[in-house]
DNA sequence: TTCCTCCTGCGAATGCTTCGCAGGAGTCTG
DNA sequence: CAGACTCCTGCGAAGCATTCGCAGGAGGAA
């Protein structure tokens, strides 16, 4: 397969599973954003960070371990951008600071409220009260990242 | 019924829907805080919000039209004391700083990430997914405040 | 009433996030 | 490949919600 002469990653929307740097910098392009060298960095380490979510700092911390210029205002920006364009998606748990990932990384989550332990949930699971949401409220869920607070086992105790 | 001599109404756990000043007041007794002048206008603040969330600034405003001296600062001790207690729960909506209401108001929330519109939905609605969490995870997901995102009616164009 | 704490007002501090500005880098055009 | 037109960036400061330390005052048990 590979990226087909007319066809990018992200031509039916937002893809599953992984993509390369460029299918996201063509992405990024495609929606008429510049490909500068701090988005190329933001993205790189986002796609080295796997299923991690970061916050703008540590991805600042990642980002200037290679371009030490790039200033945590820029990360900000540029997640602001790449969120807009459907290219990231932003988390917050608990109290925490804001959380970014890749938008192809399609997973819920449940958040413990005490220890703000993390667990990753298959979409399926929502699939119920979406379908349900939608025909009785006209309310569209959030499909790629949904959030479920609560208490894990061990804050539960048992 | 009313309360009687041996029972608040908080006696078998937090109970649904209206309470009185008196029953907070009590409650809170009854976990060794004091109730002061402060603590009281909160919970009459919140009681007469009825379903409504509020953030501390908005409650810290209607607490001064009493109470003039009441601080910032002592609102956010004092919802603290609550929400331990387990008079209150909080949320967080979006962006938008945390709002608190009475922990009698059990309800789940469907929260547009556009425009900040939110839904109150029935606890029925998550029963399957709140089984399921435990069954397989041993996940407690909070039984009275969940918060879904996604984007409203107006908002998703259709 | 007395005493021992806990709670409060106040102001300053914190931490995340955003903003305004002036200069520099991307991209499009020819 | 040069020129022009924006958009993007570094920088510092501002903004906002929330927390903290302190010294004094009010709550409640005895």
């Amino acid at each position: 397969m590979g990226r087909g002469v007319q066809g990018s990653a992200y031509a039916r929307g937002v893809p599953h599973g992984p993509v390369t740097i460029d299918d996201l910098v063509d992405e990024l392009r495609r929606r008429g954003q510049r490909a500068t060298t701090a988005r190329r960095a933001v993205l790189e380490a986002l796609l080295a960070a796997g299923d991690d979510h970061l916050t703008a700092d540590e991805l600042g911390r990642r980002v200037r371990s290679q371009h030490p210029a790039i200033h945590l205002s820029t990360i900000y920006r540029t997640l602001d951008a790449l969120t807009d364009a459907g290219i990231t998606t932003v988390a917050r748990f608990a109290d925490q600071p804001l959380t970014y990932h890749l938008a192809t990384d399609v997973h819920h989550h449940a958040v413990c409220t005490r220890c703000g332990a993390t667990l990753s949930l298959p979409p399926a699971l929502f699939e119920p009260v979406r379908k349900r949401l939608l025909r009785d409220h006209g309310f569209h869920a959030e499909p790629r990242h949904l959030t479920i607070t609560g208490l894990c086992r061990d804050c539960a105790g048992g």
